[in-house]
RNA sequence: GGGUCGGUGGCAGAGUGGUCAAAUGCACCUGACUGUAAAUCAGGCGGCGAAAGCCUACGGGAGUUCAAAUCUCUCCCGGCCCA
């Protein structure tokens, strides 16, 4: 039987990190529990509606692996069915259904970007993966009306993303409505005692508990963890705003994009997706030196993604590059027919989107050729230009191989 | 089923016959500055073209007009009200 952790400490680091932004039915109770030495299950779902992750997907796994490490049970839900029903929350409109087969290919690609944030190897408590489909597949209709007759559609309707939608006059699909009765059968089916959840998904976590108390009179809690917003702009991370730090990405793009940060995330990262501890976090000074503290941060969020080794490397590498303007070492050597205009390399090689983007960089100074700033649209490579570092931006080089 | 309002660029959201490749904000790109790929400032942000300009684009299709995101018809999708 695997042993739990009581140590109030411990707990408390957990508890009071900042990632958990509301327990109910209260705090108390919650911490209560844990310190009882009781093993309990924990749960999070994830509709994996979209083929990347980011830090804020991130950090929940992180939170869920401190509990699992307490000694607890934990699961990650990925929701390959409730990813085909599409989730109201935070979409002004409603999700595109997606197919089995786009689901299974982001569920594959989220087990591995996933693989560093939790232990799967731990041969005594390994976190436990599941699937909604499961049991959510084999209901019929018969069940699905029992289930729905435990709520009304007053109660349904309380939830803030729905009344904001009415006020919008913006659609509410039914199937929408029946959400929030998909994930709590969730945890009905698991037998869960605690589901961990976003801020915006406190509503669905509720039905559940609603509907765990109904079935099995068991009391579930429900941890809420922050979203991470910007505390400048409100914004989340999100891929269809182009905004957020992404998992799948290179070692010096996830230690760039985390130095594209605002200032002001730099504390929320450290404390959400960092183990350093708190009394850690506070020596940095952050608002004296918020450079420092953000390379930092940089450092150790991309260590836990690609190691230390390849995170030492993306800082280097940004050191050189952003910083002092040097050339990086490892430049990809292209080969270039004598005579070839520039704009076309540029477009060739990724540098731009388009000729027309091509053409506005060169307009506005932003490429060079060894350095020296490139005005001519029509410039054509020589044989004299062998060997020179083509640069468009701050951070794209390539060296040009003439012949 | 009837009435009515609406569907705009990556997102949000203006525009309601020409001056619209379409305001503004976010995102993005480039430059300047800088102890940050931060903040700030400047410029840019459909495609092709050296440019003039041309082409494609405001849910789909068809019209009216010298001229349509804007008007008409029709189809698809949605909100609200009525049934």
């Amino acid at each position: 039987m695997q042993k739990v952790i009581t140590d109030e400490k411990k707990i408390d680091e957990v508890l009071d990190r900042g990632t958990i932004v509301e327990i109910l039915p209260t705090k108390a109770e919650f911490k209560k529990k844990l310190l009882s030495g009781e093993r309990m299950k924990f749960y999070i779902g994830f509709d994996a509606t979209a083929a990347t992750l980011h830090l804020s997907h991130a950090k929940n796994f992180m939170l869920l692996e401190k509990f699992r490490k307490l000694g607890h049970e934990v699961i990650v839900l990925f929701g390959d069915f409730t990813a085909r029903i599409g989730d109201p929350t935070g979409e002004s409109s409603a999700r595109k259904q997606l197919t089995r087969e786009d689901v299974k290919a982001n569920v594959e690609r989220w087990k591995e970007l996933i693989k560093p944030l939790m232990n799967f190897d731990d041969a005594k408590n390994p976190p436990l993966i599941k699937y909604n489909h499961d049991w959510l597949s084999k209901l019929n209709f018969e069940d699905i009306i029992g289930l729905a007759s435990n709520f009304t559609v007053q109660q349904m309707l309380e939830r803030d993303m729905f009344q904001k939608r009415m006020k919008e006059e913006k659609p509410i699909h039914l199937h929408e409505f029946l959400y929030p009765l998909m994930q709590g059968y969730d945890s009905v089916a698991m037998d869960v005692d605690v589901e961990m959840c976003g801020t915006d998904q406190i509503f669905n976590a509720l039905a559940g508990r609603t509907l765990l108390k109904k079935l099995k009179n068991k009391e579930k809690f429900v941890v809420a963890v922050t979203l991470m917003e910007d505390p400048k702009t409100g914004e989340l991370m999100s891929k269809s705003k182009g905004t957020g730090i992404f998992l799948d990405v290179s070692a010096n793009d996830m230690y760039g994009q985390i130095m594209s940060q605002t200032d002001e995330m730099i504390e929320i990262l450290f404390l959400n997706c960092t183990d350093l501890a708190l009394n850690e976090i506070k020596l940095l000074e952050i608002s004296k030196n918020p450079r420092d503290a953000k390379m930092r941060l940089a450092l150790e969020i991309s260590k836990k993604f690609h190691g230390e080794v390849e995170a030492k490397k993306a800082q280097d590498y940004f050191i050189r590059t952003i910083q002092n303007k040097e050339v990086p070492e490892n430049v990809k050597n292209i080969e270039i027919k004598r005579g070839k205009k520039i704009l076309e390399i540029l477009v060739e090689q990724g540098m731009a989107e388009s000729g027309s983007d091509a053409k506005r960089k060169v307009k506005q100074g932003g490429v060079k050729l060894d350095n020296i700033v490139i005005s001519d649209l029509q410039k054509e490579i020589l044989s004299q230009d062998n060997g020179k570092i083509l640069k468009a931006g701050k951070r794209d080089f390539r060296k040009l191989i003439v012949n």
